[in-house]
DNA sequence: GTATACTTATATCAAGTTGATATATCGAGT
DNA sequence: ACTCGATATATCAACTTGATATAAGTATAC
């Protein structure tokens, strides 16, 4: 997880570790962090794989300046271009990056994920409803209120999700400037 | 997290490790999981701080029925009437068993985080201007159409969960049925 | 009646993540 | 010269995930 987000980030161009980390906070960070605890081990990791390429700077101590190679573009175009899925706000993070998706793989992603939106919105809507009518029977249905109303939530944030995931699809065509097809 | 969770759960009564799996996948599920990998060291755990009591119940293999212990049932208390925070979904895990916090700790709380919320809707609403700005002056503003829903998409969750918990706030006052308060 | 398959039930492990803490440099101001 | 805050990397214990293993109980079919 942590891996694709900074080979995304390093799209962009070279990058310290420290540098990364600002840019996710800055950029993704209100629905997605990043701990020096993961990055440092991830940027290792992707230097070993050959993902990424690391070369001191001179200047500062220990400071590094990380390059994207093909191979983690690859890598990270072949992540971006997987199916969305809700798990762990993947979904954000994905469409954050979806610019660099060629456009007609994005619009079938967007389609099949609204889709599966839908599926999961009647599912939740037909829970609510038994819920609902088991509710009544109760003598006192108001010292559930809370815990009810969690359902009430979900229900709202999947609508909203989906709402603007249909927005999405509206946009109008853009190809990626910057060459991004996976083929 | 998971601790409390269990704690919460069994409230309701005495179960099994594989019962509470079940129950909150039941209930919770959609917005909180737990593995199994999770729970059984978290039973352990509870056990030794004699926060729960497990004991094998001689018909099934190792099936254990573990029992919230009075020192759980605190515990669980004083988790629950902590502030609320969204990060991991805790706001949602805590509001689900609002019922068992008195109803003037429960209005407090409710009170704060709305104005948690508030702010960082001004907050996000102010960036949102900004990037509105500084994306005009840009050739070709649809290159970032993605990067920037992301922050819409931001924004309308923040609303969503502000309306919810406004909707809480004017609920009827409920004292809770099975004496939960703290003192 | 017994083989087959599913559900219940607990346990373990490698790999990854978090949150805290440690250490050191650099630049700006005083 | 001194201090503060930002830059920069590293490490660690505790915890979580996802996968896998094991085995007993139960239902179905043939």
């Amino acid at each position: 997880m942590i891996d694709d987000v900074i080979l995304g980030i390093l799209m962009e161009g070279p990058m310290s570790g420290y540098d990364i980390k600002r840019t996710i906070d800055q950029s993704v960070g209100f629905f997605y962090s990043a701990s020096f605890g993961s990055l440092y081990p991830a940027l290792k990791r992707l230097d070993e794989q050959k993902l990424i390429e690391g070369e001191e700077t001179g200047s500062s101590k220990n400071k590094k300046l990380y390059t994207l190679r093909p191979e983690g573009r690859d890598r990270f175009l072949a992540w971006l271009a997987e199916p969305l899925t809700r798990a762990r706000n993947e979904h954000m993070l994905k469409i954050f990056f979806y610019d660099y998706l060629n456009a007609e793989l994005r619009r079938g992603r967007l389609q099949s994920f609204s889709g599966q939106l839908q599926g999961e919105l009647h599912h939740l809507r037909a829970v609510q409803e038994i819920v609902d009518r088991e509710t009544e029977e109760l003598e006192d249905p108001g010292a559930y209120a809370h815990r009810l109303s969690v359902l009430t939530y979900g229900l709202r944030s999947l609508e909203t999700v989906l709402n603007w995931v249909q927005d999405l699809q509206q946009l109008p065509v853009n190809q990626p400037s910057k060459g991004t097809d996976e083929s």
